[in-house]
DNA sequence: GTACAAATCTGAAACGATACAGTAAACCCG
DNA sequence: CGGGTTTACTGTATCGTTTCAGATTTGTAC
């Protein structure tokens, strides 16, 4: 094990006046009071003199100084970090890095960390959830792919541990949370379809197990409904099924008469990719034989298949709400005001 | 400042069988042995003996002790933390959840976590790295959009910093890379094009500051020259330029006879879109006016635009590797020995 | 002038880990 | 069997911070 960039700290009892960082010993040696005093001076404790507070916090700026995270957290238990726990199955296009870019901006001039905690949903959905809390080793975290029940939020809500998700659940705990509005985005998806004139409607939706899959199909059977058009059901895939068994399941869709749809509701933009690609590969072209719906958040749709409906949803927004929900539960504000649904537009 | 899940510690010294956390002073009570000795076996140090050993760390297994990383962290100063460096830039078709991906797989299972920096490298390029070599809030970093004379590996290397870098520099310091070689994917990609019948051929670069659009440059014009083809210079825009910016400079290209190029080679997939786009508007159609050859390492381009010369640039192998070459570093592996070029297969 | 309260400030102890400088026992040698 | 070495283990100090329980000074009331 080599030791880098070592300090070599022998030499009995330094003085005030040390070598590397700053610490508190050192304003307490510059100002000539005690360690204790320059602490409670520098947390605003209301048992120290204004005077000695901003001679205290003029020293301090002076020289740079910035608390030294191990000790805080050693003695308080306070990480300052938030974590984010990703799905290793990556959402590529998209979600990740806007999550992260707003998560992080919004962190940026915080105390907070944000580290990046990975996972494997399929075998161990409460595994890192279980490690933050058994060690300690984040103050809050932010999570997604939320189920109606989901472990996660109930392990979390029981022990009193700050969390934030990306997502609701169906449970009667009232947890903060960012959601996007699945069931209004199908509706409109619908809509907008029926609009063109097609009648015969897919819904590629995400796994079952997640809320929004609900959501979202429960938005699509009713704008279903009230038009009074026809669902051709997917059974096969999910917006998580590998590119080419989606392919596939659409191509078989396509060449079959009777299940054939006029219009794709699809639940990612990756999955639509998917989607356009099974069907032209069948010899059907987007705009002339179906149109398809999608969520973005990035603008290649627009780009390549410009007759795609596309219905905007804000990632970064989500990671920079998700950021403060998460630390305003910190600084003590009830879950109930740290919810926000984001309804996309009509138009 | 609310406090959440405190857990009042007072009540003078506490036994070894503690409620909380098992430390090592759970062990030391539990096997009879000295604080000190139970993390001289767990580390295992030659004087402690084998059966010693042996005992404290089946009972450390069975408790499921975990060292408390501020403990640590606070007497050695490893944090156990590698840092990403990330552009707020968002390269956001792929390269950042890939490189975020590799990176924590090959983090998990050891005592790393990843916390993730974001900085603005327009305002603040040393900024982060500076932050986290004077605060020691990591034990080395990963960064990338490196530059042949780059202020950040510089300021590291002389402070004995461990990081690894994604791309290289031209200096004369020996450090960890992982790097895809630009000057061969440029050569492949103008073959391809060439093969295609293409003569004018336009490359769109990363910005001019990074080393490896140097490197494409080089490659570009090498290939050019080789095969006796045309350059038609694009100096307005990069793939950082706004979409919009790219697709109104490939729209003037194409409509002046003079400029226009029947091929592009492209820095980026995110470019690329714009190039295709703004080529489009402009009247003209790939496959059959231009050619254009993409790194990427999702398949979107060959499903959107099946003409698109594609080749593959695997992030996720980068963010692996550079994980690896951090850690191995800190294990005192020699810089030499961890560089990689991953050069683009011909075919 | 005494008693009491308020306002400021402070040392010691503690969080959990490891480095250092021992100590105690066993072993070896002539 | 004394002296020296080796083996195995341990107490103390320390990293930087905050909490706790005072301590000191000043102000106020009677």
């Amino acid at each position: 094990m080599a030791e880098m960039a070592e300090d070599g700290q022998g030499g009995g009892p330094r003085p005030g006046g040390a070598k590397g960082r700053p610490t508190l010993r050192t304003i307490a040696y510059m100002t000539g009071l005690g360690v204790t005093t320059v602490s409670r001076a520098l947390n605003d404790a209301p048992d120290i003199g204004q005077a000695t507070k901003e001679r205290v916090r003029l020293v301090a700026g002076q020289i740079g100084y910035r608390p030294n995270r191990a000790g805080v957290r050693l003695r308080t238990g306070k990480t300052n970090v938030i974590s984010l726990i990703l799905s290793v199955e990556t959402e590529v296009l998209g979600l990740t890095p806007h999550l992260v870019h707003g998560i992080s901006e919004r962190l940026a001039g915080t105390p907070y960390h944000l580290i990046v905690t990975p996972y494997d949903p399929r075998t161990d959905p409460l595994g890192p959830v279980r490690y933050i809390v058994e060690t300690g080793s984040a103050d809050g975290v932010i999570f997604s792919r939320i189920e109606p029940e989901d472990p996660r939020v109930r392990y979390l809500r029981e022990r009193g541990f700050p969390f934030a998700t990306h997502g609701r659940t169906a449970m009667d705990i009232v947890h903060p949370y960012f959601d996007f509005d699945n069931e209004r985005y199908a509706e409109i998806a619908v809509r907008r379809l029926a609009a063109r004139g097609r009648e015969r409607l897919a819904l590629l939706p995400p796994p079952a197990n997640l809320t929004y899959c609900q959501h979202m199909s429960t938005g699509f059977a009713r704008a279903l409904d009230r038009l009074d058009l026809t669902e051709i059901p997917i059974r096969e895939v999910t917006i998580d099924s590998a590119h080419e068994a989606i392919e596939a399941e659409v191509g078989r869709m396509m060449r079959s008469a009777r299940r054939r749809p006029d219009g794709f509701v699809c639940g990612s933009a990756s999955a639509a990719i998917a989607v356009i690609s099974g069907a032209e590969a069948a010899g059907f072209e987007i705009g002339r034989d179906f149109d398809l719906a999608v969520k973005d958040s990035f603008h290649m749709m627009e780009k390549f298949r410009r007759q795609t409906v596309v219905i905007h949803e804000d990632f970064r927004a989500a990671g920079a709400f998700l950021a403060d929900a998460v630390t305003r539960t910190l600084a003590g504000v009830p879950p109930g005001e740290l919810q926000r649904i984001d309804v996309p537009p009509d138009a």
